[in-house]
DNA sequence: TCAATTGTTCGATAATATTGGAACTATGGA
DNA sequence: TCCATAGTTCCAATATTATCGAACAATTGA
């Protein structure tokens, strides 16, 4: 399976990535991500179906809030807290920090 | 004109501040707000529509992001900073230091 | 090579959002 | 009272998103 496209770290724009963490399961799935560092897409469908995890992580991706790889048959996912964190000084740890 | 509902601090969604904020000029207008205190809506529209304008302070103000009072003709609008902190402490300043 | 596993892509449908014109409401001033 | 101003509400049109089944692709293991 060939590498996704994940945006720059310069190139983040902050309303995509309050776009992306503004839906409740993209929300737990970067909870999740925060906690465990890294996860197969398996592992965060909550028994929902794979074509809608499939859309939610590229929701993700495409707002460089989360960086996909290949490794055997699963796709490994994990925060790109560091990306965030520089071009966003403070953004996630304000977020992640909240209740719900 | 009755007054708006404005939903109580303690019944703040972040998806819904999240999602709010996720609009280049609602965000656009939450700076503002930020900056000058309060302001009418005609002095944030920039140019667009009333309807439009009406339509994104309604989206603020259910989110809880705003409060909306009648004074004469016109409508007051500034943040709810106090109850934002409150409830969600450290995260409207983390985006309203953002760059953008 | 065949089958199982993991996840993507496609396509359709439904739900939700955005936009803006037009009519309406409330207020204040001439 | 009449008119202008400020915004809302209603409505329809358009666009964007979410959801999920089905078909597909890539990898691993038997």
């Amino acid at each position: 399976m060939r590498p996704f496209k994940h945006p720059p770290a310069n190139e983040l724009l902050l309303e995509r990535v309050l776009y992306a963490l503004s839906d409740p399961v993209r929300l737990e799935i970067v909870r999740r991500l925060a906690d465990v560092g890294e996860a197969s897409c398996g592992d965060l469908d909550g028994g929902r179906p794979k074509s809608s995890m499939s859309h939610h992580f590229r929701v993700m991706r495409d707002a460089g809030l989360v960086c996909t790889q290949c490794v055997g048959t699963t796709h490994m996912n994990s925060l790109r807290r560091a990306d965030l964190d520089a071009r966003f000084p403070g953004l996630l740890d304000a977020i992640l920090n909240q209740p719900g």
